[in-house]
RNA sequence: GCGGGGGUAGCUAAGCCUGGCCAAAGGCGCCGGACUUAAGAUCCGGUCUCGCAGGAGUCCGUGGGUUCAAAUCCCACCCCCCGCACCA
């Protein structure tokens, strides 16, 4: 009888579906949200599934209210991962064609094609539409755009007159790790090592050495007053180089870096190391020094030449250390000059003793290098010769003098290594000139910002003050590229603008992207731009009846009302587009929300395309149909909750939407008159309609379905539990129905559409109205009723379990008058511990002495036990205890197999009778 | 390191803001029963421990505290996850 047919559903919802989501302007009120547009070099896993399902699940909520909703797709395609795509391609890389061709299932002769980066972003462009569509997504796709389309590429440079205009946009330069082989700096997915490395900023302390100065690089400038002296690995050899036309000693390397650090360098000769050693150098703030030999030495670290500071230096100490047992260079102490709490007069020699190390190689080493420096960093000072000052500010201090007077610079270079690109070239430090930045840092653009996110609805709400930390904290931004797709740099054409810069306000191209299609790009000056976004009327604009339809398409669908994306957006992106939009946007077409999403897992481990730890969309779609995926994906966390695919969890999911099915067929021609038990399923219909209703009202898609689906079914099951032996349920059952089927469309489209059909509903269930909320329907009275039936079949079932003998008969005694006013009078007092009081100073309840102080302790407990709800009906109405129970025999008497008497507690000859209490009878199985 | 989030029964996950409804919802899994030739599906019941009367005991990362009353409030500690920029 079933006919459940998820696959029939689909495709007949499709053919209904067709444009069926494209509005326009209209009377009706407007609900406009987005989601940030996916990059598509790849194919879409169940995460991609839920970032974009929630949107639908709002828009299709919202649709049913009456809104004219919009929710609009385009696909972003600026930026250089597909580039690197296609050389990998290209040059047979097998780990990518494994990707592309094995897991993501690119047919061969089209993955041939994929050497060209742009047929990558198509490709995968149009599979994103089609597994979108699969999923039921209700997006308006007339508006779909990339943004390397012409059109858009204009949209952009007018953003970036603005942002110029305004003083946000800025040249200077900027250290970047860059590849000499592929002579592009890279990114953290273009390194095969070292992607957690950052650059660091050295001061090079310059020594003299004859006529020639030996650099060394350091991050402690202050401890320049405590070195003994420099070191010099033996096995390396050195050259001597004119630096900016000055002779320096460097290693290889180092001639190699300051190349690309904005020196000029001229290599006059090597200098094997071991004809270093032994001679002396000199600086100011030091005096002459000897050059001492240590193959912990590594040429590729900045200069390739340490300077030692054994008294502060746990390597440094334990170098010298090892010399001076072999009998060498034993004049030499160590000079301390740092006092720090925790740490004796030489503190490297205190660490090194302390904690037993004999060994350079001592893999303990790195861990108390790190701690001392911290701890002299936070409590150290330099001693009162040296100026007294605590480690922090003598370090800037020092490190200032050194470059005013003595001749440093600044060198960058890795704090981790080595760093290796995806070609297997090493990774070095470059300083980029013509860098253009977005001026993030700006103070007056910050309080902008904050403003707005003042006025903004987040959700959830924790997320709050992680943006309000990104505004604090952002940097200026470097904005350009010199390699990838996208929009070239009105200032600098050799280079484009980079991809978070390029994706801040395109919810506004959506209001106009199927519209300006139709105007040739050349003709899409500013002042047209201008005219559509803010209103400004200029001459010889063209087209001005297509312009005003954009302007009216603008100003009817903006500000949009929500934006959706992962949460580790925030410090980026979603932080970003309210920086451009409060420098663009009047005020009143400044974003109104944001949702906040979290991330997907996969059989509890994070989800991976490069790690193989993916489930593809479509084929979970194909596996168990579009409306188990999204129920799956909404009732299994709240959207900013992390969610874990499991396939056993979707499979059982497949069934509940089947039992749904079932449910509303077996309901849908039911005919009987209503009963008591009708008006109670109403009246909780209520209640779950308001609830599912103000969680979608707050995007809580796991809660809405909790109730939508699961908690309907639940009251179902008492439902037909009560109902007369033979009976199918009333009439009534039929607006339950159209009530459930309309709850739960937004999350099972597929098959609500088809059942819509199936009940009778008028047109497309994707268009009906939201169930609303007629309190006439209401009834606590048979509510509480219930409640109290339900209770005592729990009670029952439970004792029954427990005595383990055939029951014959079953009584029910009922608590009497007087136990009811003492119920009432605690529930009622403002402090229940000390209501028992008042009661005892009534005279008629004094003369029942214990019975009565008994009746109050359990009456207390009793109230303490239910809903204050419960306790607030019982208080004020109360409920005819008798009435319900008589009306229930019957239903006990099916339910129990035996003959069920309702008596008064007071009349009744069982001792067990006087434990009776308001809404708690007692109990007798005989 | 800095910043954010989180630790609840076999798993998952509500509850925490606003203390008593909490032995703690729902889902999954598991166990028992009904149906069936059987399996599956479906339906019913159970699922911390003890108890032949609806109860009692222990429990919500760990240890303290506040309160008549704590998963919930306060303090300390332990553990896990995420973000930190030239990358979409």
């Amino acid at each position: 009888m079933s006919g459940f047919d998820p696959g029939a559903f689909e495709q007949r919802a499709q053919d209904l579906w067709r444009c069926a989501f494209e509005p326009d302007p209209s009377e009706q009120e407007k609900y406009y949200l987005t989601v940030a547009y996916p990059y598509p070099s790849g194919a879409m896993h169940v995460g991609h599934g839920r970032t974009y399902i929630v949107p639908d699940v709002i828009a299709r909520f919202w649709r049913m209210r009456g809104r004219q909703v919009l929710y609009p797709m385009a696909f972003h395609v600026t930026g250089a991962p597909v580039i690197g795509i296609s050389k990998r391609i290209a040059r047979h890389d097998e780990k990518t064609i494994r990707l592309y061709r094995d897991l993501y299932r690119v047919p061969p002769a089209v993955l041939e094609k994929f050497t060209d980066p742009l047929t990558i972003v198509k490709h995968f462009s149009d599979e994103y539409q089609r597994v979108m569509t699969a999923c039921g997504l209700s997006i308006d796709w007339r508006r779909r755009f990339t943004t390397v389309d012409p059109t858009y590429s204009k949209f952009i440079e007018w953003q970036w007159k603005h942002l110029y205009e305004a003083g946000h946009v800025i040249k200077g330069e900027h250290p970047v790790r860059y590849c000499t082989f592929d002579e592009n700096p890279v990114g953290d997915h273009d390194l095969l090592e070292g992607d957690k490395a950052e650059v660091i900023k050295f001061t090079l302390v310059m020594f003299r050495s004859g006529d020639a100065v030996i650099p060394t690089a350091t991050l402690r400038p202050e401890t320049i007053y405590g070195v003994t002296n420099l070191w010099v690995n033996p096995g390396v050899t050195y050259i001597r180089a004119l630096v900016d036309g000055k002779p320096w000693v460097i290693s290889q390397e180092a001639a190699e870096k300051l190349l690309l650090q904005d020196h000029t360098v001229t290599i006059e000769k090597e200098i094997p190391g071991t004809s270093l050693i032994d001679t002396t150098a000199t600086h100011p703030l030091c005096g002459e020094i000897p050059i001492l030999p240590a193959a912990f030495v590594d040429p590729d670290m900045a200069s390739g030449i340490v300077m030692s500071v054994p008294a502060h230096a746990p390597f440094d100490y334990i170098a010298l250390r090892d010399l001076q047992q072999q009998g060498r260079y034993t004049r030499i102490r160590p000079v301390p000059l740092i006092r720090v709490e925790g740490y004796g007069e030489v503190p490297a020699q205190d660490a090194v003793e302390r904690a037993g190390i004999t060994d350079q190689l001592d893999p303990r080493m790195d861990a108390l290098t790190q701690e001392m420096y911290s701890s002299e960093f936070a409590k150290g000072k330099l001693f009162e010769k040296y100026g007294g000052k605590p480690v922090r500010i003598a370090r800037e201090d020092v490190a200032a003098l050194m470059s005013e007077q003595y001749g440093s610079t600044v060198m960058y270079e890795f704090d981790t290594r080595p760093v290796v690109c995806r070609c297997g070239n090493r990774v070095k430090v470059k300083i980029l000139h013509d860098q253009w930045f977005l001026r993030y840092s700006d103070p007056a653009w910050k309080a902008q910002v904050s403003d707005q996110l003042k006025d903004m609805s987040l959700v959830p709400p924790e997320v709050r003050i992680e943006f309000d930390r990104t505004v604090d904290w952002l940097r200026d931004w470097a904005c350009t590229r010199r390699v990838g797709l996208g929009t070239r740099f009105p200032w600098d054409t050799t280079q484009l603008i980079e991809p978070l810069s390029d994706s801040t306000i395109y919810m506004a191209y959506y209001t106009i992207a199927h519209r300006i299609r139709e105007m040739a790009p050349d003709t899409l000056t500013p002042e047209v731009f201008d005219y559509i976004f803010l209103g400004k009327e200029s001459d010889s604009l063209p087209q001005k009846e297509k312009l005003d339809a954009m302007r009216n398409e603008f100003l009817y669908w903006y500000p949009y009302n929500f934006r959706f994306s992962a949460k580790d957006l925030i410090s980026n992106h979603l932080t970003f587009q309210i920086f451009h939009h409060v420098a663009i946007f009047e005020k009143q077409h400044l974003p109104q929300g944001m949702v906040v999403f979290g991330m997907g897992l996969l059989n509890g481990a994070k989800m991976s395309s490069s790690k193989g730890n993916v489930f593809l969309l479509e084929d979970a779609v194909k596996e168990f149909g579009a409306d188990t995926v999204r129920m799956f994906l909404m009732g299994s966390a709240e959207p900013w909750q992390d969610f874990d695919w499991r396939n056993e969890l979707v499979a059982s999911v497949k069934k509940q939407i089947e039992r749904f099915y079932n449910a509303i067929h077996e309901m849908k021609d039911a005919g009987g008159e209503p009963k008591d038990i009708d008006l109670w399923l109403m009246s909780r219909l209520l209640e779950h309609i308001e609830k599912t209703t103000a969680s979608l009202e707050n995007f809580q898609t796991r809660q809405a379905l909790q109730e939508a689906f699961f908690s309907i079914e639940n009251d179902l099951k008492w439902y037909r539990r009560r109902l007369p032996e033979g009976s199918d349920g009333s009439r009534m059952l039929r607006s339950l129905c159209s009530a459930w089927v309309r709850l739960l469309a937004p999350f099972i489209p597929f098959t609500c559409e088809k059942l819509w059909q199936d009940i009778g509903g008028q047109g497309l269930v994707s268009f009906a109205d939201w169930p609303v909320v007629d309190q006439k329907h209401k009834n606590r009275r048979i509510e509480l009723a219930e409640e109290l039936l339900l209770r005592t079949v729990e009670d029952l079932e439970s004792i029954k379990k427990l005595i383990q003998i055939t029951p014959r008969s079953i009584t029910i005694s009922l608590a009497p008058a007087w136990k009811y006013e003492i119920f009432k009078t605690i529930a009622r007092a403002p402090d229940r511990t000390l209501a028992i009081r008042t009661i005892m100073k009534d005279d008629l309840m004094r003369r029942r002495g214990k019975e009565a102080t008994d009746a109050a302790k359990q009456c207390t407990a009793l109230i303490h036990r239910l809903p204050p709800h419960i306790v607030e009906l019982i208080a004020s109405d109360g409920v005819n205890e008798r009435a319900v129970f008589e009306q229930a025999t019957p239903f006990l008497k099916k339910e129990f197999g035996v003959p069920v008497h309702i008596t008064d507690a007071e009349s009744s000859p069982h001792a067990k009778a006087a434990t009776a209490l308001p809404f708690k009878p007692s109990i007798v199985i005989e």
